[in-house]
DNA sequence: GCCAACGTTGGC
DNA sequence: GCCAACGTTGGC
């Protein structure tokens, strides 16, 4: 199993949006560039990936989700009505890939960027931390993914002190 | 609103 | 194929 961070801002489409969708399952659509849509048709049905806030108040880490449909074309590179068309894309030949996602788990407490770059020792390598990053979809390390969760435990646990 | 970092575009 | 200009992302 394959491990992954997917990126939104809440105010265009946030974990509220996934909570309220049918079978609290959507699809991820919209993704124009191409590492991240390389790295997305890398993902397998079942992998997890965490859902990350970008753009607002508090970024950070809010929930767990996971891939339910692997990669397939996104309609909305077609359609001239969508902020996402891409007029050069070819229904022949999709260039633009989305995967349906459900969500897991919301966290019991966000982790937030703040906090995930104290720990920037133990999460060196992950690509969220790494200068510039703006990548939508990245992959996360199996270790960094469960010293991440780690850190949930532990908010959570001296929150409640 | 600022600005650094980056991807993309297009002239040459 | 180079690279400057431009647009976008996203934290602050």
């Amino acid at each position: 199993m394959n491990y992954w961070l997917l990126k939104s801002e809440p105010t265009s489409f946030g974990i509220d949006h996934l909570r309220k969708s049918p079978r609290q399952t959507t699809y991820w659509d919209g993704v124009r560039n191409y590492q991240a849509r390389n790295f997305l048709r890398a993902m397998k049905k079942g992998d997890q990936a965490f859902l990350y806030h970008s753009s607002c108040e508090e970024p950070g880490i809010i929930g767990v989700i996971q891939i339910v449909r692997e990669a397939y074309p996104d309609p909305t590179a077609f359609d001239p009505k969508d902020h996402h068309y891409d007029p050069k894309s070819d229904k022949q030949a999709p260039r633009w890939f989305m995967v349906d996602v459900k969500l897991q788990r919301a966290l019991e407490i966000p982790i937030t960027l703040r906090a995930l770059k104290e720990r920037r020792a133990a999460l060196a390598g992950l690509a969220l931390l790494q200068t510039g990053n703006r990548l939508s979809v990245m992959p996360v390390d199996p270790r960094h993914w469960a010293a991440i969760l780690k850190l949930e435990g532990a908010t959570a646990r001296s929150r409640s002190k």
